[in-house]
DNA sequence: CTTAACCCTGAAGTCAACTTCAGGCCGTAC
DNA sequence: GTACGGCCTGAAGTTGACTTCAGGGTTAAG
């Protein structure tokens, strides 16, 4: 099968080749095959996971936590239950994320089409404003990607 | 009007003191009143100012880019359209997010209710993989809070 | 066969975002 | 009035996530 050289891998996950030395040792990343010289050698699914690791931490993720979603499975010494557990306090940590940014998004927007060309009323912070607005009780967020 | 001062506003939105002065050097918030005596006092809606940082640090906003959005408003120096402009490309950065929290929410959910009790063939990672059911083609994003 | 581009390790340096420290002033409770 | 918690400043230290550096092998091109 085919492999790919640490820069290659860098290269195409839009990494740094330090970074992914680094991610081996911080454990986000399995120690790769070496060839005779000690070249990294890594399958091009390596690739993905560097995607993810990426946009995880665009997302305010840290590497641990990141570490954590990545190991998330079941195994010999992990019952069912516990992964689903684990599973499901993070989907309400994501939820929140999600929440918070619909409440962002929707503040821009107010702002976005609401601007009308004249002063804002001077000391207001309109994304604030406009998050305020959208603070009422019992808010039910649906999020659907098809 | 009543005022509160640093320790008082710091615990009321659960950051530290240092975290506001520092916050205050880096220009997120307006340099307070002082007492007679050199304290400051905030008025209480800076509050919501410090939740708004802490939640958008949360989602993966650095200082900078929180302070752009705090900013974002029109001015005398700032068209309208400029601010449009800036609103529209941060709703699409916060898009972007959305939608790839809602593919780890969802990969997350494979992984709870998939999940069986017995191993899973060795070598998977079981978020990688439902991240690979969903980025089929043209994916849209419904998102809404009611 | 040599030279440039790539790879290796380990250690030190950097940057953001704080936190801790040193040294000192307020304010109120005993 | 003094003791103690809260506030002040400026500087130094810390942590996470890398990046840069020093010193040295490797491999493909010419």
């Amino acid at each position: 099968m085919k492999t790919l050289s640490i820069g290659e891998i860098a290269k195409a996950a839009g990494v740094s080749v330090e970074a992914i030395r680094y991610y081996e040792k911080e454990r986000l990343l399995d120690k790769p095959r070496r060839t005779e010289a000690g070249y990294r050698q890594y399958a091009p699914d390596v690739v993905r996971r560097l995607g993810f690791i990426s946009r995880a931490k665009e997302l305010g993720f840290s590497l641990d936590e990141i570490k954590e979603l990545l190991r998330l499975r079941v195994s010999p010494n992990v019952s069912c239950r516990d992964v689903r557990a684990k599973a499901e306090a993070k989907i309400s940590l994501v939820e929140d994320k999600i929440v918070e940014l619909s409440r962002i998004k929707a503040a821009l927007e107010v702002l976005a089409t609401s601007c009308t060309g004249g002063d804002a009323p001077t000391g207001s912070c309109p994304i604030l404003d406009a998050i305020d607005l959208q603070t009422g009780p019992a808010e039910v967020l649906t999020c659907k990607l098809s």
